[in-house]
DNA sequence: TAAAATCTCTATAGGGTTAATAGAGAATAT
DNA sequence: ATATTCTCTATTAACCCTATAGAGATTTTA
C-alpha cells in the first residue's frame, strides 16, 4: 500500500506543479495553503515537505511571503522517486530491488528462488511505469507518460 | 513490501508442490516437516496453513499421518491469489483495485486523480504477471509463466 | 478402548510503524 | 520591532505484523 504520507507527498507536488504552470513567474506557495486546498494535516505537511526539500524535490523561502516551490522542472520529478523517498524500495522485497538491494536474511538460493524472481519483473513492470511518469504527464488530466495501453 | 506471511505462504505451497511433483501417490506432508525444510515458526505456520486451507488452496488430513496437500493442480494456483488472500489487494491504492475496489476517503474526483490513474496502470502491470504465474511455473527453476522480456 | 499423532481454533502479547500533534526556534519582509 | 513563515525535535495514540500458547477435535494404531 501506498502510505498516506506518500500520497500527500504527491498532492503536495501536483498542487506545487500546477500553481507553477498557472503563471510564468511563480512565487512560493504557503504550507497553510497548500494544507486547506488539498485536505492534508498542516504539521503532518510541514515534516513532509521539509522531506522533500531535503532531497531536493522542493525549494523553500522563510519569512512573510515565504513558501515551496518545485526545485525543478516537473518534467524531472517522478512518481518513483517520490514514492522510494517517503515508503521506501519499489519492489515487495528487498532482494528483488535494484536500488536498494538486500539479501533476504532467510534465503537459501536466491538464484532458484522463485518468489523472489516473479516479484522482480513485478518490481520491473512497476518501475517501469512509476520511472518514466513524472509530475508533467500529470498536469492536465492526461496521466501515465508514454506508456501503451491505458486506452488513449 | 511482501509480507513474511505471504512468503511463507508461498514457500510451502512451492514445498507443497514439489512433494507432489516428486511421487504420483501424494501423501500429506506434515505442518511440522514443512516448517523444518523451509524454516518457518511452527505454530505461525499451522494458521497460515489453515487460512489457506479455508480459502481452498490446501486440502488437511488429521490424526496420524495426516498433513496437508494441494486442494489442486498447481497449474491452478496464482501467486497473484496467494498473496491477495494474505496481504490484500493487489493495488497501492483501494481506488486503484480491481478485485477490491474501494473509493479514497478524500478523494475530490477521481476522474482525474493523477495518483489514482497511474497506480492503477501499476497494478494492471502487476497483476498481469502475479495472475499469470502459477505454481506450476516455478517448480523446476523456471518461473515467471507466459511473461515477455525476461531474458529467455 | 486407550494412546499417540495430527490438525483446529481462539486468545494474547511484544515490537514496530504510521499518522499526527505540540511547541520552541530561526529567518525574512515590512 | 513585529508578524509571518519555515525548521526542527519530541512525543503520542492507534494499529498491524509476527509470533506464541494452550486447549480442543479427529484419526490411526496397538
Amino acid at each position: 500500500m501506498l502510505s498516506q504520507k506518500a500520497k500527500y507527498a504527491m498532492r503536495a507536488l501536483i498542487y506545487l506543479a500546477k500553481a507553477r504552470d498557472d503563471k510564468a513567474d511563480t512565487p512560493p506557495v504557503g504550507i497553510a495553503e497548500i494544507a486547506a486546498k488539498q485536505a492534508v494535516p498542516r504539521k503532518f505537511l510541514e515534516l513532509i515537505l521539509l522531506e522533500l526539500k531535503r532531497h531536493g524535490l522542493v525549494q523553500s523561502y522563510r519569512g512573510k511571503h515565504g513558501g515551496y516551490a518545485l526545485a525543478k522542472a516537473p518534467e524531472g520529478i517522478y512518481f518513483g522517486d517520490v514514492i522510494r523517498l517517503i515508503d521506501g524500495p519499489l519492489a515487495q522485497l528487498p532482494c528483488a530491488s535494484l536500488t536498494a538491494y538486500r539479501r533476504c536474511a532467510d534465503c537459501e538460493d536466491e538464484a532458484t528462488c522463485a518468489i523472489r524472481h516473479v516479484l522482480k519483473q513485478v518490481r520491473d513492470a512497476s518501475a517501469g511505469i512509476l520511472d518514466r511518469t513524472s509530475l508533467s504527464d500529470v498536469l492536465d488530466g492526461r496521466s501515465g507518460g508514454m506508456v501503451m495501453g491505458d486506452g488513449i
